[in-house]
DNA sequence: ATTATCTATAGATCTATAGATAATGC
DNA sequence: ATTATCTATAGATCTATAGATAATGC
């Protein structure tokens, strides 16, 4: 029984308390700082195991380098949404259009939930390369599962495949935008914002009430 | 009378076909390709210098450092739409909404329409640094030009202060979003995605037809 | 003389590995 | 014995400057 946090191995050159996380944690997290705000090239292995509050080799007993840090990063920002997303579209019993306003706002949630705008993250162009593509292939599953909601909400068949994946494409990049809201706004409620996108997505989507 | 390119200067030890630009224009072309698609940090100055065809430490010759070459790249982006934001807003004989619509449409194009997605240098984390004021400085102004419009397009006085500033965030955030969708679908039509993009504007603006 | 370029390089990094060390666990 | 960490460092950069060089211009 181990009161004090005393643990296995050599112990850590500066000491501080406690974080509670475990040693490969609390390196994702001073990544997950470190990438939004300096950028992920401009961020060097010295910065982040430092604020993690160990010494630079320390990092590669927990990750191959830097770019296995930023792939987990990327994944934790789509996984949670498209776990959503495959819920709602297995719910036969609400409404296509709630079901549609319920994923664009809690997707803005979690893009703006976290206290480091991580969605920024999947804006470095480094992101573009092959080494991430799992988390390429999460997101597309995510908009895929956007174009499928689109398409219940359209129960008449008004809109032709084309323009339904031109819709797709302008509601997932309207509320992929919240990124970019928030870095140019950071202290934004997040809860008015993301229902007023949802409501917007919906007048995208065409199903909005004229004057609501 | 130089029939030939011969210039003043030692000749570049890689000689290559003229390519009309001036050595400045060579390295901001080089730059904006390179940074656009390995990122600002990752990119070196031997990288630019090089694409640009001369050796790394000419490059010093036109520019004090990477850093100017991003800033100047920036504002490329940003200037020329404040120029038609300012025409538009000038103009006392078109409606409102139909300027609203075509600021809309020319920014997408304009964001859409060279060669490199410029636009994308804007997401880089660098750039929240105070170095790139003068960018932000524009990007505001070009912000609240679509906020003016927005207010002259709601005539009857419909929304408050706060709901209007809502909505010329979203529609600024919408407009912005496209350089995500450029980036993940670069070989679309832009014509077609300016203009469904300006009607989804006016959509959120609340101005859009219910059934179009 | 002026200019645009070059070559060479000092100094400052940064990454990733090798090998030592100081805990706990058995 | 196992583990988590450390220290030290080789090798590979990268930036920015100093100073030389090869054109044109006058």
């Amino acid at each position: 029984m181990s009161t004090t946090g005393r643990r296995v191995g050599r112990p850590r050159a500066a000491q501080r308390p406690e974080s509670g996380l475990s040693a490969r944690d609390e390196l994702l997290e001073a990544a997950a700082e470190l990438f939004t705000t300096r950028g992920y090239a401009a961020t060097t292995t010295r910065a982040v195991a430092e604020r993690a509050g160990m010494r630079q080799a320390t990092m590669y007993h927990y990750f191959s380098g830097k770019e296995e840090l930023l792939a987990e990063l990327l994944e934790s920002t789509v996984t949670p949404s498209l776990a959503l997303a495959r819920r709602l579209l297995a719910d036969d019993v609400t409404a296509p259009p709630a079901r549609l306003h319920e994923l664009c706002r809690s997707d803005v949630e979690l893009l703006c939930g976290g206290p480091h705008n991580l969605g920024g993250l999947y804006l470095l162009p480094e992101v573009q390369s092959e080494a991430f593509a799992g988390f390429h292939q999460v997101r597309a599953d995510l908009k895929d599962a956007y174009g499928q909601l689109l398409a219940a909400t359209d129960a008449c068949g008004v809109l032709d495949k084309t323009e339904l994946a031109l819709r797709c494409d302008l509601v997932f990049g309207l509320i992929e935008g919240v990124i970019l809201i928030r870095r140019s706004d950071p202290d934004r409620t997040v809860a008015a914002l993301a229902g007023a996108m949802a409501d917007a997505a919906l007048r995208i989507a065409g199903v909005g009430s004229a004057g609501d």
